[in-house]
This record gives C-alpha cells, structure tokens and sequence, in this order.
DNA sequence: TAAATAAAAGATAAAAAAGTCTTTTATTTA
DNA sequence: TAAATAAAAGACTTTTTTATCTTTTATTTA
C-alpha cells in the first residue's frame, strides 16, 4: 500500500492547504477534513504533528488555522512521507530483512533498490505548492 | 512499506522452499520458520492458504512437508503478492482515494501508475525459483 | 492397526494503526 | 476583560494486523 493511512491524508491535506493558502486564507480543521475527505480528529493530530516539525503553520483562535503561506515550493513531497512514515519506505528491504545490505544482499536487493530510488526522486520532485493550479482548475482531484 | 508483514514472510518462505525443493526434499513448518527467521505458527497460517491456492504443495504426516516441486519456475512473486496482498498495491490509487482514474485523477496519478507499473513487472519477471541457486551459493539471504 | 508425525483448523491474545471524544490553551475581537 | 473561536493535547475506543496456543485430521511406518 506504499504510503500508511496516516501518510496519504497527511499528503492531501498539505497539498489542500497549500492551494487554498496560494489564494491567501488560512484553513480550519473542518474545512481540510471536509475538503480531503479524512477523519476530522484524526487529520487535527497528524497536523500537530507537522506543524511541530514545521511543514505545515499554524494560527490559533479567530480567523486562525493552517497555511503554508511561502513555503509550499519549498517543501516537497519526500519531506513529508518521511515526517510521517519515516523513511522505511526508502531504505529498508523489500522483504523485511533487518540485516539486509550489499554485502548481504536478498534476493531482490537491487530490484528493490531501483523501485526504492525511483519512489524517492519522484516524491522529492514533487513539491506540495506545484498542484495548486490545476487543482483550481479541476484537472485534479484530492478528495474520495 | 510496499508489502505486508505477512506478505514479507510469504515471500521469503515460497523462496525457501524453493530452494529445498530443488534439493529434492520437503521442508517442515520448524524448519521453515528457523529458515526464514519467522514465527512458527504464524508462516503455518501463511501456507495453508497458499496451500489452498495452489501456490505451494504440502503433504501431511511423517517425512510430510511443503514442497513446490516442478512448479517453482512456473510462479511468479506477483502471483505470491496477490494471494497475499491482494492487488491493491497494482491498482489502487496512492493516496487511498476511491474513486481515482483517469477521467478523476489525484494529483500524483501519472506518477504513481509509472511506480506500480515499475513494481508489478518487476515481481513479475522475478520467478520463485530462480534465486536457487544464488542462495545456495552464499549470494544472497532470506534471513534476518 | 497402533503410534508417531506433520499439516490443517480453530480459538485466543498482543500489538499497532486508525479513529473518536473531551478538556485545555492561545488568540482575537467586541 | 469577557466571550467566542480554533488549534493543542490527552484519554480512550475500535479495527486491523501480527502472533500464539490448542485441538483435529491426514498420512506414514513399525
């Protein structure tokens, strides 16, 4: 499945904030968890948790909420996989093996290897802020 | 993670086996486990349902056991993957929405069809038997 | 045919992941 | 400064995954 659950709303919810930040506005858990289609709560946790880490900003009170106000194109998609799900994903075997290594390969170490490396580049290609616009225009979707 | 714990342990173990088996011999559930470095009951589970599914032979009683005998060369790790895992991981949409597709693609569509693409033929082309040898030459491992 | 062997099956148990609910803290604005 | 707002934090529940233990069934061999 690749990504945990956890991962894939952290995912669409940073992309969500960052097109409704790209038109200067914060957003509030309602609207992110209405907007990703996740559990309200449990996206509410996973964005504490960025936002300690500083990937995502955030504003109590009135008027407050999440943004990404300048920081969408810095931020790319390899960020947040590994704040979330660490990077396992990119560096552990295949087959579970904990000592599994180039002296003592499995038997799929390369192919993993490349499957591994091309995940990797084409996360850390992607920055959040790139899908703005054609969210905007509706060529993309992040909600169910 | 790409696969299951499960589907970790399932690989490992058609692999053992298969190495066994073109020794000529069946491999018990105890050595299976020690082998691949999995619980015991849990990996039995495993093979009972592959054992169903035609993926592994086994045979009970005395000098009984698992073998994949003739068959090895003739299955495939995605044939494994799916009895395991399901085909989720070939199909289904990385950020977990639904209803993703080509007329109502997430924003990572073309990326993510390019990855499993990558995954689904490399396990593909990988056969179960054709690390026999490699194992039992030192050149790889399926333990720990 | 009785004893031994080994997988199959079923029932639990433990751990991790996913999801929910309640209280607290910070901030704004009237 | 009081009320309202919204995120932060903490406690808890549910579901899924992973793992274990016990009993049953099939097979072999002495």
């Amino acid at each position: 499945m690749i990504f945990s659950k956890t991962c894939e709303y952290a995912i669409r919810a940073v992309i969500f904030i960052s097109q409704k930040s790209s038109e200067g506005r914060r957003v509030g858990i309602k609207e992110i968890a209405a907007g990703i289609d996740s559990p309200e709560h449990f996206i509410a946790k996973i964005l504490q948790d960025l936002s300690r880490k500083g990937l995502v900003q955030s504003v109590k009170g009135p008027n407050g909420g999440f943004t990404m106000d300048g920081i969408s194109n810095q931020i790319n998609l390899e960020d947040v996989v590994k704040a979330v799900d660490g990077d396992a994903l990119f560096t552990g075997c295949g087959l579970g093996l904990k000592n599994c290594s180039e002296k003592q390969p499995c038997p799929l170490h390369d192919e993993f290897k490349a499957i591994r490396k091309k995940i990797q580049l084409t996360l850390r290609a992607a920055t959040v802020g790139e899908f703005n616009e054609e969210l905007d225009r509706g060529l993309s979707y992040i909600r169910r």
